[in-house]
DNA sequence: GTCTATATGTTGATAGAC
DNA sequence: GTCTATCAACATATAGAC
């Protein structure tokens, strides 16, 4: 597996993907039908190579949602780690990782949603759901320094207050479309609007 | 097909299973494992049956997966169909309508997060994906009236609201708990107040 | 790196006895 | 209405030539 030729430009055999570009294509397969629905043989056809082709630059099925989901998790990773994400008023860093998470929802839409979609039937997926939780618990924990700092409203449970924002941000991959009516920074706008005074007039 | 017994309390063979009740555990497997990756010898294994028994209940997988998504579609249906949906201020109808599928969310959980996932990967998936449209559009326009109404803040496309709206609701199937810490109740109230004028202080 | 062929297991669905 | 036995199709993955 794993052709990691060193050279930049230049490149040999036909078709002259590199993984990287060879799993866009494939997480693109697997949302447009589902991970478990998602045949081997589509996303040799849709490589233009065969099935075997394909697992000469994969180990497995398994290997390439691995890779796919990585790129979702580890820009998530990312924003919850950013300095203004563990320093500063509570409301603040919200916000910050309110920002970062459109943005990386946007960016990484298909992985996204492959990521949100998991079940757990297999090691490689419980392992992704785990760290999707420590994401959650992240942006509670927040919410609950917010509810002390008096940025959060009383009357609002910071659980319940954690669970709605991701809520509306992971809801993003459903119509979100790169190049579509709204920029991810218009969206990002817009959410943080959302949570700081809601949608009807007062 | 259809045992359909009319007999009310009676019932011979043995688990006593009538449609509904196999549909509930069958609905589980789907959400638990994803559709795709449920197994009609699991389904069968949990209803403590073989799987030709089961087949004498179902005409095939995609019949259980036709009815389980029937149950979530008209009790949407019933919600925008309903007389306090379709006259009054459309503020008003927004708020029946939230309200509704809040209680519809929880009631019909299961269901609803089998609609959520589907792909389109078959003719079944493509007619409930369509009927689950038809909801979007419906909101999508009484949004639009809000806007001539002045009752949606001039800073927010309908269509966007429309999307946030049913983003924050369908996201409910994600965490929702019967029994747990919140009421369908609270969560609607909850909803409804996140809409009215966001999560944090002024 | 790519191919054709194939191994090996699983799946949804059916046949037919009880 | 339930069972055991079975099928044909399809899945992931591998072998080995070029």
């Amino acid at each position: 597996m794993a052709s990691a030729t060193p050279t930049p430009a230049a490149r040999r055999g036909r078709p002259g993907y590199d993984q990287e570009q060879m799993l866009e294509v494939i997480v693109k397969v697997f949302t447009d039908h589902g991970y478990d629905a998602a045949t081997l043989e589509l996303i040799a056809k849709r490589l233009g190579l065969s099935k075997s082709a394909v697992y000469h630059h994969f180990d497995s099925k398994s290997a390439m949602l691995e890779l796919a989901l990585e790129q979702v998790l580890g820009a998530l990773e990312a924003v919850f780690t950013a300095p203004e994400a563990v320093t500063g008023l509570a409301s603040e860093r919200i916000e910050f990782v309110v920002n970062g998470a459109v943005r990386v929802a946007c960016e990484r839409q298909l992985a996204l949603q492959l990521l949100l979609r998991l079940h757990g039937n297999s090691e490689v997926e419980l392992k992704a759901m785990e760290r999707r939780r420590g994401f959650d618990a992240k942006l509670k924990q927040l919410f609950e320094l917010a509810l002390t700092e008096g940025s959060l409203r009383a009357d609002f449970d910071p659980g319940l207050a954690e669970r709605f924002t991701f809520g509306l941000i992971n809801s993003l991959v459903e119509w979100y479309r790169p190049g579509g009516r709204f920029t991810p920074e218009e969206i990002a706008d817009a959410v943080l609007r959302f949570l700081r005074s809601g949608l009807t007039t007062p």
